[in-house]
DNA sequence: CAGTCTCCGTACACTAGTGTATTGTTTGAT
DNA sequence: ATCAAACAATACACTAGTGTACGGAGACTG
C-alpha cells in the first residue's frame, strides 16, 4: 500500500479506480456550487465551503472565476440555457396524440426525480433568489411564459378550445409547481412522483377527453 | 415647528399625529423581522438592518432577545401559532353548502392578497427556510397535514366519495401552493388572484357538481 | 425627589467570510 | 531538459455581522 504523495495536502477523493481529475475545471465548481445551492438555498453558497467540498483552496477557485458573484450568475446562465434546451425537446410532438403528449410533458416536469430530485429543489432555491433579484426574477418570468404557451399548445390539441386551453394549462402548470413543492421535500414517500402524476392526469388530462374513464 | 428632541439621535418616525410608541415592543421587532423576510428571505434578517429601519440601534435588540437565533425562533412560533388559529376558523362550516363552504376555504387561501402579498411571500420563505432546517420542516409537514385534512373533510361534503376527496383536496392544495408563487411575484396583474380563484373553482370545485355551469 | 425598572446608546471584542498578492507545483509542448 | 501556461497553496488585508459589557436616560412608584 503506497502511502499518498506526501507533498501533497490534497484530500484524496476516495475513488481508488481512477483520479480522473487532479485539477479542476470550472465546470466542477459549478457543480458543486449547484449541490449546495440544491441543498440548502444560494445564500449558503460560501467559497470556503464549496472548497472544502472539493478538496482543494480557494486559489482554485479565484483562478476559475473573478469573484463569488461570477460563480452565482455563471450557475443561473447554465441552468437557463439547460432549461431553453430542454424546452425545445418537448416542443416536438415526436407524432404522439394529444394526450399521450400532454403525459409525455408532465412526466418530464415530475421527472427530474428518481435520482435527480436536486433539479427540483435548485429550481426552488432559484425562485426563492428571484424574490430579491430583479433581474433572476425576470428571467424566471420568461422560462414560465415559454412553459405556459407549450402547454397551452398541447392543450389546446386535447380540447380544440382556445380558452379552456389556456386555463388547463394553468392549472396544470400550478399543479406541477405545487407538486414541485412536495415532491422536494426532504423525507417524501417514494410513490409521491406516481400520485400526483396520477392526480393530475387524470383530473385534468384524461377528464377533457368526453368517454375516457382515467 | 418645534425641532425635534435635540438629546436624541433616534430617527423620526414619519407619524406626525402621534409618536405613540417611543420605546419598542418584542412584537415590533417581530414585526420588523416579518417584513424583511417576506421581502428578502431568512438569510437576509440582519439585526443591525432591523434596528435602522426602526430607528434604533441594536441595544433595543439584545434587550428583547437573547440571540438572532431566538428572534428566528419567535418569528416561526408566531406563524405557527396564527396559522394554527385560522386553521380553526376554517373547520367551522358557519351553516354554509358544502361548495359555498369550499368557496370561502379557497378565497382566504388566496386572500392574503389585497394588500397582505407579504403572508404569502413569508410563507414561501419560510418554506424555503424549512429546506435546510429539520424543526421547521417538521412543523410544515404537519400544518401541511392539517390543511390536507381539513380540505379533504370539506370536498367529502361535496362528493360524498372518499377517495375522490381526497384527491381533489391533494390537487386543490397544490394548485393553491402553486398560485402563492405566481402571487407571491413583486408585479403580477392585480387580477391574478381573481384568475386563480376562478380557475380553482371551475375546475375543481364546480366541475364536481353533476348539473352546474360555473 | 430618590430609587428602581425599563429600554436604549456606545464601545469593544470576536468570528466568518471575501478578495488579493505571491509563490509553488504540475503538465504539456518543443 | 526546459520553458511557459494552467492550476493550486499560503498568507494577508479587509468587511460585515454578531454578541457583550456597561453606562445613561425616561418613566413609574413610593
Amino acid at each position: 500500500m503506497k502511502a499518498a504523495s506526501p507533498s501533497s495536502t490534497r484530500a484524496i477523493v476516495d475513488a481508488p479506480t481512477l483520479t480522473q481529475t487532479p485539477r479542476l475545471s470550472r465546470d466542477d465548481w459549478l457543480d458543486a456550487a449547484f449541490a449546495a445551492v440544491a441543498e440548502s438555498g444560494f445564500d449558503s453558497v460560501r467559497v470556503l465551503t464549496l472548497a472544502e467540498a472539493l478538496g482543494v483552496t480557494r486559489g482554485s477557485f479565484y483562478w476559475h472565476f473573478s469573484d463569488h458573484a461570477e460563480l452565482i450568475a455563471g450557475l443561473v446562465a447554465r441552468w437557463q440555457a439547460r432549461e431553453l434546451s430542454s424546452y425545445q425537446r418537448m416542443q416536438d410532438t415526436r407524432g404522439l396524440a394529444a394526450r399521450a403528449d400532454l403525459e409525455r410533458v408532465l412526466e418530464a416536469a415530475l421527472a427530474h426525480a428518481g435520482g435527480e430530485i436536486k433539479n427540483l429543489r435548485f429550481e426552488l432555491a432559484l425562485r426563492g433568489f428571484g424574490r430579491r433579484d430583479a433581474k433572476v426574477a425576470a428571467m424566471l418570468v420568461e422560462v414560465d411564459r415559454l412553459r405556459m404557451a407549450l402547454f397551452e399548445t398541447k392543450f389546446m390539441r386535447l380540447t380544440g378550445d382556445a380558452k379552456t386551453a389556456a386555463e388547463l394549462a394553468s392549472l396544470f402548470y400550478l399543479a406541477i409547481v405545487g407538486g414541485t413543492h412536495a415532491l422536494a421535500r426532504p423525507a417524501n414517500p417514494t410513490r409521491t412522483k406516481e400520485y400526483l402524476q396520477n392526480l393530475i392526469g387524470h383530473y385534468l388530462i384524461a377528464a377533457q377527453i368526453p368517454g375516457a374513464q382515467t
